[in-house]
DNA sequence: AATGAATGAGCATTCATTCAT
DNA sequence: TATGAATGAATGCTCATTCAT
């Protein structure tokens, strides 16, 4: 497994700190990494601009951190339902929650999920969404791995087949969560919750063909297992 | 008396406007949309600065511009790639020579292609992008629905599919030409002919899989058809 | 009388310099002088922009011959209807057709007007403009002063009063022609022929009374003889 | 600890945005509206460009608070001269001194003067100018009321005369103080005292005759009441 | 003489960062 | 340590003018 939980316990220095990490995140939330110049940032937390550079060496860190932020609680959230449940759990079940998890929650924050997966900005910034990207790919990968190992999933290259999926993912979601999509907030853009269900179901689906797993036993099971697994 | 030289003139112009299109495309093949500043386009094409203006509505529109230039090639050859070739070629070859195009170019130019795929800037050139992948995706939802229609792919949401199949793509090559990673243009981070094979056909294997490719025939082939290598 | 049309004849020279001078004239006319760009004159009049310097030395001079080409009608005008048409006629009746020409035309064409008298622009223009003022002004001052000689008008500076008079009536006109007032091209903003006739012969009678126009004579009578004098 | 240095800082960002204001009242004063350039303003202030924009939202507000900052203050002082001295005063008497303040005031910065009342710019200052025309017609409305009410002045529209009349002073003062005649700062082209004391008598003569101040009554008197030198 | 593409200085404006208090 | 006013380099864009054809 390779993601680290390390930084997480670091950061907790101090309250402006925090507040400066809130205020950067909430702007990136609403409207996009574009939106989150320093002046902004520092006046919705209520903080001084100049110490955003006390706790921060630059403006490119902040957000970066804010980017670790906000993905670190999904990333651990993906991890989470990824977990075997019961001994001999199979691999396809644990994936079809991982993604169940994973689309639900960007489909739940629309603007942030694309900041995140797709809006880029600084160099420093889209470092740390490889690392992001790379921690989903690392939990795809253990469990492609332990399911080709237990022969559920088709033979292939492991890390590949990762770093597809969460481009899979991205893109299937990304598409109704685009920003230049869901430009009204009205409700005409928005997904019923039953709409929501049946894309993560088909996107399910998709993923576990992808991976090669064992349809034989059951196709349409796996496909729309009542709108997948159990969170 | 009334000259008659626009021949030369609209020629002359033409010019200019395609040392300014190519200044822009080998800035953004180089170093991204962020280095295509309006100055930098201008001194590397030898032009000046306010003659942008007269070639473009505004500087959007120029990168848009070559957005487009840059795409409108890809897309033309993974359409291409994707017509029937025989009279009842199945669709899963169609798809997996669709696939190689797409996978060979872009790791041709993996700066440019980073930029084109997941580099974003202006909202001009992000609703390009948009149209760019929609492109893609209708080429895929085409093959996708005729793939079900014959029988050879699995019921599915076409157009969802088709989205997913472009962020697959795009993930699972960009990981490899991501320029965080390829930050040395050393021969160190490029890959082998060999490797850049084997990294495509996992990904071909991966589509066909994932579109319910009737793996129950001929898996091996129809992962690897002509083209991709057996691993 | 100080008014020359010595430069008039010499502006008819060469065909395409005319086509200019309209272009650039409609455009002050329809949009005030900062439309008048050299791009949009060219454009306008179908000459190459680069023409513009083979008949003018720079733009400047094209404007202010403009204004010398709007202005000296406007200006002919009024001395025409300055000229005693009787002989012995009272000064007054000519201050009133003067001031009527005037006042009509200018509220024929407000735009125009409100350029010519108001908007300023280039120090060039201004020049041009501010012999345009003296040109009205030298019309008042002989017939304050042939006034004055003749008894009908108080003693007083010529040459101050007529200065005074011109500013009056651009002010007490430019009011509705201002383009800040009349943004509205809708029938709301636009004055109708009797509130025109009714403006008119309020100033006109102010134009008298401040001239000292022999009120004990007919103080109604020069003050509203009918919408004043004949034109 | 929260610093609570506010009043330092306001003071300090008050006396800055002090400095930006009077840097380009000057220009204005100097050199016109055109010179006040926002690089200009800057240098001549002692600022960095950048900072204007932390005072005023654009270059336009920061003109327009100067026209505002200069012109404030002439009507205030117009206003007070237009107030009733003594129980009864006669109106014309009123007029007199405000059309002497107003008078006085212009010829004192002629090139200011001029940039206020003539030359205009920017749509938004534009606007400004429209009030402060507005505010001096307004003075002169109300005391033509009154002096209608007493029977003092001619029957007349009120709002066509005050305007008549800002135009009339405007054209009257802006002759001698037009910078393109004015254009040598040397004792060449200004007024000596006594000229300026004669200029004004004269221009307040024509205003109270045009008023239709029962001239019968004492004429002379009318026209030099108090402050204005008899010629 | 006419063309119109090219020029480039100049403009207003933004924003991450610094530093006196 | 916190503040927030000040900074100034950088950006996109305009437009009168030039000049090769």
């Amino acid at each position: 497994m390779a993601y680290r939980e390390t930084d997480h316990t670091r950061a907790k220095k101090s309250h402006t700190r925090q507040r400066l990490l809130k205020a950067a995140r909430d702007l990136v939330a609403e409207s996009g990494f574009a939106a989150a110049t320093a002046a902004a940032v520092a006046q919705r937390s209520g903080v001084a601009a100049g110490s955003i550079y006390r706790h921060f060496p630059n403006k490119a860190e902040l957000v970066a951190e804010v980017f670790r932020y906000a993905t670190e609680h999904e990333v651990a959230n993906v991890l989470a339902a990824s977990v075997s449940l019961t001994n001999g759990e199979p691999c396809a079940a644990r994936v079809s929650r991982a993604v169940n998890i994973f689309a639900q929650r960007a489909l739940q924050g629309p603007r942030l999920a694309y900041a995140l997966i797709a809006e880029p900005v600084d160099p420093r910034v889209e470092q740390e969404r490889l690392k992001y990207r790379l921690a989903y790919a690392d939990i795809f990968e253990d469990l492609i791995e332990e399911g080709m190992a237990g022969g559920e999933f088709a033979a292939q290259d492991a890390s590949i087949s990762a770093a597809a999926m969460v481009g899979l993912l991205a893109e299937a979601l990304i598409g109704p969560l685009h920003p230049l999509r869901t430009v009204s907030t009205d409700s005409a853009a928005v997904m019923t919750e039953k709409q929501q269900q049946l894309l993560i179901s088909q996107i399910t689906a998709l993923c576990l063909r992808a991976l090669g797993a064992d349809q034989a036993d059951s196709p349409q099971n796996a496909a729309q297992p009542g709108t997948a697994a159990t969170e």
